[in-house]
DNA sequence: AATTTCATGTAACCAGTTACATGATTCA
DNA sequence: TGAATCATGTAACTGGTTACATGAAATT
């Protein structure tokens, strides 16, 4: 159940911006479309289905807005047990395949934490960040160094573009955890 | 045909690596995850349909090893097609949403460039990529201080990580052009 | 002989894209 | 009243994931 929010990142942030204020559909794609948010689909044909998903598992509910029409108009808000599964999905640990992979995810749990857990806890996912993006930074250094003579030196570049990558999220981590432990 | 190749990034790593030297669907797996190129899927049911489909598009053909047996052995190399193809795809202009959205792809294209673009285009192709970048940037900044007093401070500090990102991209490739172009 | 590793594949499922379709409201 | 925009949806397709299955070679 929690699944569809764990594995898809458009499931959550729609759930995340659900958890802010009600939103249409609509609402949702005009999000995607017009802030950098919108590293997500934009499509009706992406949205809706993942609206309707999330609501079959209860997490969020529609309140239609006009009835006796052929098309009816829902808002939806976030129930108690999406609060429930974003707060589940917020907490769970970096993995270093959240790192490799998906460092997008990592930014939009990021993104909704302030308000739903509380300074604490978002200095601490903040401080595992840094660690486990650091720890990446070795194991790329360690391969580029192994494979530097064998390769093109164009495939050598792309892979310190990845490091450089790694470099500003770990640097821009320790920076954020400082400024906002400040604030 | 070629949309293959230009749409899915699994299909121009195969393609790229098979233009190096003929692979398996097995050893392309191992370098998948093996390396950090495997920003990619080491799943059997993402590469044998890939190879297959590259195949019946004529980009690659391959070689049964071991004929009268029940499990052939194949190794792939690319067609004369498929070379053509991935020049194309190598050579395509970049466009905003490959740098909003798939700058993978993009670093993707450039690990296989040198060798088949030759120094020149591949200069051009950094030059194009810091600019295209720099003007993103320009529109994340805007964003982020149109809206900075509306938003909560995490998702303040998310697009912060974006640009961060951005412009560690950015100084890559004026890093690279210059060691690249003196090299 | 047993285990590991090399090696290839399929089937069911899932989520996103593209393209299409249509209804409702606003405003010129 | 016509156009634009608000608003919701579906159908066909695509490609990737997970899990399963199996065969062949090398190693212990």
């Amino acid at each position: 159940m929690i699944d569809s929010v764990r594995k898809s990142n458009l499931s959550l942030a729609i759930l995340g911006l659900v958890s802010l204020q009600p939103l249409s559909g609509y609402d949702l794609r005009k999000i995607f479309r017009t802030t950098p948010m919108g590293h997500f689909s934009t499509s009706p044909g992406a949205v809706y289905p993942a609206l309707r998903r999330l609501e079959t598992r209860g997490l969020i509910k529609g309140r239609v807005r006009k009835r006796n029409t052929l098309r009816p108009k829902q808002t939806f808000i976030i129930t108690g047990e999406g609060l429930k599964a974003l707060k589940g999905t917020l907490s769970m640990p970096i993995t270093p395949d959240d790192v490799k992979w998906n460092m997008d995810g990592l930014m939009l749990r990021f993104a909704f934490m302030g308000k739903i857990l509380g300074k604490k806890r978002t200095l601490r996912f903040l401080a595992e960040l840094a660690a486990k993006t650091e720890e990446y930074i070795v194991t790329l250094e360690r391969h580029l160094e192994h494979s530097r003579d064998k390769m093109d030196a164009t495939a050598v570049y792309a892979q310190e573009h990845g490091i450089a990558v790694y470099r500003a999220t770990s640097q821009w981590a320790e920076h954020t955890i400082a400024d906002f432990g400040r604030g």
